[in-house]
Order: structure tokens, then C-alpha cells, then sequence
DNA sequence: CAAGAAAGTTTAGGCATGTTAACTCTCGGA
DNA sequence: TCCGAGAGTTAACATGCCTAAACTTTCTTG
């Protein structure tokens, strides 16, 4: 029941994701990336870069000789298309289909645009495209999604399967309890 | 523009999450927590588990005095709970609505379950729950989405505003590229 | 071509999270 | 009462990712 411990051993890591991207985005911009660039883009230091880039190489992420410039592999590359179309995805997803404002569902896709197996990517794809479309079941859909209910209490009163004991919503959106860890009896 | 440097301001790591979620569950099922039944659950050594409630105390998440048990604070408590609704949300919708297998399911919701802001999951909770009942808008979409296509080229040839130029699903389901860095000419 | 500026790297160190090994505390039984 | 087993802690170390400061390489320009 070790789930949790393999998120230190996913492919690449949130820093990882976001190096390759600003290689490729600065590849693609001005045909080159220098470890300066790459600090500026990301905001770190250079020296940060240098170590980063170390290890992205001996993944086979990149290819990079010292003083010279940055280059993706071919599986680099792919990682960052990947990334970059999970981060996408997820905004639009977040923000056109759940409504959710634009700052926060960027926000949310940039946390998790990494950790999405393809799996869920593909299909998340498929349904978003569909709520989007012209479908008969879509415009259905959005007409009917606007005045949905949002606590439990409302769509399953007591027994939400989802949420147990206590709405997700509630706890939520409430505001966190008196930090001072005094639990006053 | 560093979102991405945020991922370590998060209130809680994945880690934390899920040693609030031991201290919960241990509590839940025998009545206390030790030092050592959270590292028997969590797979980790119990020195591990001394410095990590050092973190999560200094963070008002639990209290814990040396040779004790170990409490959630009101905020240990919420954030643990608010955790675990979200993974159990992030799986019915990945393997329910999304059809994904359930172990990728799982292990999806899990490196996600802290990452997820409120915002997107009330609204998550609420397309989930719409989606899954017995209005009619809701039996129509699952009808017609059990039809529709996975790739761009069908969906919207050439033109697909998520994926730009490659299509994920064909980036995604593709096997990656020769690894050893050898970009053959 | 030589010298200074610009770019990049190395070194040393910090924090989070984990490990093992060795030490200390607590408690139950003879 | 006291002693040993088991539970917990500390110490020392590893890895990932970041920093600042010092050093090296490369470029530019007079």
C-alpha cells in the first residue's frame, strides 16, 4: 500500500518538468538555450542551472557540454511536449469546464501538469473537447451543469459516497480552524 | 511568471499529506497513534517518522511530546480530511466518469490529492456528482460521450487549441524515443 | 593581441526527507 | 525493585534542489 512513496520516483520531477520546458520554449524563441537564459526564464540562479542540467543529462534529458548550449533529446522533447499539452489541457479543462477562475485553475495545472498519467490525459482530452462541442449532449449538458447543486446535503443528503461524513464543500470553503493548535477542550 | 516556484510554498507536501492521513486513520481504527505503527503504514523508518512530526509540529498540524502519541491539531485534522476527500473524488472521476483503469486511477489521485486547490475541487465534486446521476442531460452525455472520438485529427483536424501541433493522444500512446541520447543524424 | 566584461562552473552551505546504527526511555514481570 | 525488551530518539549521512561567492572560460573590443 505504497502508492504515495513512488511520487519521488515518477519520471521527472516538478523542476525537472519546468527546465525542459523553458529549453524548449527558448529553443523554439530564439533558436538557443544558455544556461543564462534558462536562469533568467525560470528564475533561478545559473549555478542552479548548471547542477540541474547535470542531472537532466544523465537522464538523458538533454545534452549539454560545458559552456555551450542546451539541447534536448529526442525523449527530452517529448517529456516537455507532454508536459506542456497536460498543462494546457488542464487549464482549459479547469477553467472552461469547471469554471473555476483562470488564475487558480493556471495555478492548479501547473502543480499537477507532471504528475497526470497518459491515460487520464487521453480521456480528459476526449471529455473536454466533448463538453466543448456542439454536441446536442453537450449544449444539454451546459444548460443543465449551470444550476447544478453544489453540497451534498443538496445532490445526496447524508450519504454522499464522495465525501463521507463531512461535504467536501463544506470543509472546503470554510475557513481553517484556529491555527494555534489549542483545542480548547 | 513562477508559478512553478510555488510547488514548494504549498501548505503541505506530499509527504505531509500523507503522514496526516496515517496519524488519521491510525486514530480512526485502534484509537491512538505511535511513532511506530505510522512508520509500519507509511513503509518508513521510525526516525523518519520522529523528524517528520518535528516538521508537522512546528507547522501546528500535531502534537507530539517524546515517547507520546501522537494528535492532530483542528488544522492536522481538516487538512488530513480534506486530503483524503479529494483522492477519493480525483478516483471516481478518473475511473468512473473517465473510464480510466482503477489502478491508474489510484495512483493518479494520489500524487494529485494535496495538489488540488479548493476551488477546482468543489467544482470537480459538483461535475462529478452531476454527471454520475440520473438527470437526463447526464444519461444523455453518457450515451453520446461513449462514442467519441480520442484524436485531434477527428476532433478538430488540424486545428486542436489544447494539443497545437502534435496531438497528445499521439504523442502520449506512442512509445518514447530511442533513450540513449543518440539522435541518429 | 590583450584586457575587461560576460557567461558558466565549482565550492560550500541550507533545507526537506529519507536511511542505518547507536543510544535512551518506559513498562511489565520475576 | 530492577532489568531487559521494545519503542522512540539522536547522530551521521545521502539525495534533490536551491543559493551566494569565488573561480574559470569565452567573447568582445580597442
Amino acid at each position: 500500500m505504497d502508492i504515495w512513496k513512488r511520487f519521488g520516483e515518477k519520471e521527472i520531477t516538478h523542476s525537472m518538468a519546468h527546465y525542459l520546458q523553458a529549453v524548449a520554449a527558448l529553443k523554439n524563441d530564439k533558436g538557443f538555450a544558455r544556461v543564462g537564459d534558462i536562469a533568467d526564464r525560470l528564475g533561478v540562479s545559473k549555478s542552479g542551472v548548471t547542477s540541474m542540467l547535470r542531472s537532466l543529462q544523465s537522464r538523458g534529458l538533454v545534452d549539454h557540454e560545458p559552456y555551450g548550449c542546451v539541447e534536448l533529446t529526442p525523449l527530452g522533447l517529448q517529456l516537455a511536449r507532454r508536459t506542456e499539452s497536460n498543462r494546457r489541457l488542464l487549464s482549459v479543462f479547469l477553467s472552461e469546464i469547471l469554471g473555476v477562475a483562470e488564475s487558480v485553475a493556471e495555478e492548479d495545472a501547473c502543480m499537477i501538469e507532471h504528475l497526470v498519467s497518459p491515460q487520464a490525459a487521453v480521456e480528459l482530452l476526449r471529455l473536454t473537447t466533448f463538453l466543448r462541442s456542439q454536441h446536442p449532449a453537450a449544449l444539454q449538458f451546459r444548460e443543465a451543469f449551470r444550476n447544478t447543486p453544489r453540497t451534498c446535503s443538496d445532490h445526496a443528503p447524508g450519504d454522499c459516497d464522495i465525501c463521507g461524513a463531512t461535504c467536501l464543500v463544506d470543509s472546503l470553503l470554510r475557513p481553517p480552524p484556529a491555527a494555534d493548535a489549542g483545542p480548547a477542550a
